[in-house]
DNA sequence: TTGACATGTGTACAGCGTACACAGTTTGAT
DNA sequence: ATCAAACTGTGTACGCTGTACACATGTCAA
C-alpha cells in the first residue's frame, strides 16, 4: 500500500506521523481571545502525504502539463511555497507522486506460476499506469525506484526461482517483461491521448493518411495498413506479453516441464494458458 | 555542417544589442567602413534544416534541458524570435529533430534473415538513442511518428513477410522488438546519466543502500543484489531481445524453419547455453 | 518605382520554479 | 510562568521560459 512513502529517509527525523500534536497546555498570550475559542482539533496541517495525493488527483484531472506548484497549492488551499516545507522540491515532489502510483499496482498471487504471474504483472502494471497517464513520462525518465518498485522486482525474482530458474533468468526475465510493459505503456498513452478511431480509418501517429504514402517505398505498410492503428491496442500487448514469455520458456530448466501448450506449431493466438 | 552560423550584413549598422552574438566567425574588421559595402551576396538565411540540426547538436552537447528557444537562437547567432519564421513552436521544433535523430536509423541488410534482421534492428535503433539521449524522453513522449519511423516499420514487416510469417505475426512482431527495444532504452538513458558502477557496489536507481531492506519483505532482491546494477548493461538489453525473438520463433509457422543462428551477433552475449 | 512578400529584430507578457526574509503557532527547557 | 527554539505557512522578488505582436529590413515581380 501506499503509505512507507517516507520512510527511506535515513535519519528518522521526517516521520511527520499523524497524531503526534500534544493537547495545547499554555494560554500565554491567547488570552485576547475567549478561552473556548481554542480550536481543540489541532487543525490539519499539510502534509507530504496530503500533498502528494493531491498532486496525483490534480495530474488525473488535468494532465501533466497541469501539475505546477502554483496550481497544485492553489488546490491546496495554500502558497506555493508553503509546499516547499514538505517537499524538497518539484523533482522530489514527482518522485514521491511516481512511487505513490507505484505503490498501487497489485502484485498477483504468489500461487501463479511463472508465466500467470508475469503475465499478470505486466497486466497490473499497465492498468495501473492507464490510471495514471500523466505518470508515464516520469516513470521511464527519473532513475530513481521507490520502495513499491522493489517490491515488483520481488515478485518476479520469487515466481521465477520457485519455478526452477537459474538466477540468472530470474533476474532478468521479469526485467525483460517490465521493460516490455513499461515500453508499451509509454508508446502508447500519447497515442490514446491524442483521439484515434480503432478501425484504423486512420493510423494514430502519422503526420498523413496511408494515402499519400509511396508505394515503393512502403510497400508492405500499405498493404497491411488495417493494422496500423493496432499500435495501441490490448491485442497487441498482450502479443507482445505472449512473446516475451514464449522467450522464457524457452530457456527454461528442462527439469521442470510447464503447461506450455506443446505444439510448437503456430497457434498463434495472442493468448495461451 | 553546424557552422553555418551568421553572416552579419555589414551595411547594417543598427545595432541590436551589443557585444552578444559571439559565435564568433568573420570579420571582425567591419566597423566604420565605407558605407557602400553592400553584400551583394543573398546571404545565407536561416533553414529550417539549420536550425534542427544546430538543435540536435546542443541537445546532444548541452543535454534536453538546455533545449530551449533562446540557447538555440543564440547559437544561431539570431534572436529567438526568429526561429519561429522555421518552426511553428517549440513542439513542431522537437518533433522534427525527432524525426532527423530517427532518420539516422540504420536499417540492416534485408537479406538478413527475419531473426538476425530484427536483432539487428534493435540493436540499431538503441544505438540511435544512445548517441541522442536527450531525445528519449520526446521519443517515448509524442505520438507522432514520422517517415523515418515509418521507413522501420517497412523493414521489419518485410523481414517477417518473407520468411513467411503471417500478416499478423509480421505486423505485431516488430512491433514488438521495438516496443521492447524504446521500452530498455528509455529505462537505461536516464539511469546511464546518474553515475552508477558497473561491478553493482551500489545499484542505481535505488534510493538507498541494498544493506538496508528488510529482509523480511525483499530476501530474493538481496540474495541476488549483485544484479541490481545490471538494468542497464548490453547483457540485459541482448538478454530480453533474444527473448522476444524466441518468442517469434515459437510462432513461426512451421514450414520454413529458420537457422536458429547461434553464431556471431556481436559481442553481445547473451546466448543461451 | 512600387509594393508585396519573406525574414530577422525588439519589446513585452504571463507563467514557471524557487530563494529569502518574515510571522504565527507550538513545543521544550527553565 | 516564561522564554527561546522549532516548525510551518506567507509575501515578495528574481531569473528563466515560450511566444504574441508590431516593426525593420532585404528581395523580387510588375
Amino acid at each position: 500500500m501506499s503509505s512507507d512513502v517516507e520512510h527511506m529517509r535515513s535519519g528518522r527525523a521526517i516521520a511527520t506521523g499523524g497524531g503526534r500534536r500534544g493537547t495545547g497546555v499554555d494560554s500565554g498570550t491567547v488570552a485576547t481571545l475567549p478561552v473556548v475559542a481554542r480550536n481543540p482539533v489541532p487543525a490539519p496541517r499539510l502534509t507530504k502525504q496530503a500533498v502528494l495525493v493531491e498532486a496525483i488527483a490534480l495530474l488525473d484531472e488535468e494532465g501533466d502539463e497541469a501539475l505546477t506548484m502554483r496550481r497544485l497549492a492553489d488546490r491546496l488551499g495554500v502558497v506555493p511555497m508553503a509546499l516547499y516545507r514538505h517537499v524538497a522540491n518539484k523533482d522530489e515532489l514527482i518522485d514521491g507522486v511516481l512511487d505513490l502510483a507505484v505503490s498501487e499496482v497489485q502484485l498477483p498471487s504468489s500461487r501463479l506460476g511463472w508465466r500467470s504471474g508475469l503475465r499478470e504483472l505486466g497486466h497490473s502494471v499497465r492498468r495501473t499506469m492507464l490510471a495514471h497517464p500523466g505518470l508515464v513520462a516520469p516513470l521511464v525518465t527519473r532513475p530513481s525506484l521507490g520502495s513499491s518498485g522493489l517490491a515488483i522486482g520481488e515478485y518476479g525474482l520469487a515466481v521465477m526461482l520457485d519455478a526452477g530458474f537459474s538466477v540468472e533468468h530470474a533476474d532478468r526475465g521479469p526485467k525483460a517483461v517490465l521493460t516490455y510493459t513499461i515500453g508499451f505503456v509509454a508508446l502508447e498513452v500519447p497515442r490514446r491521448r491524442q483521439g484515434f478511431s480503432a478501425d484504423g480509418a486512420d493510423a494514430p501517429g502519422l503526420d498523413f493518411p496511408v494515402e499519400q504514402l509511396d508505394p515503393e517505398r512502403f510497400p508492405h505498410t500499405i498493404a497491411v495498413r488495417p493494422r496500423a492503428a493496432e499500435f495501441v491496442s490490448d491485442a497487441q500487448f498482450d502479443y507482445g506479453l505472449e512473446r516475451v514469455l514464449d522467450g522464457l520458456a524457452a530457456v527454461q530448466p528442462t527439469g521442470k516441464p510447464t503447461q506450455r501448450t506443446t505444439t510448437g506449431v503456430r497457434g498463434g493466438g495472442a493468448r495461451r494458458r
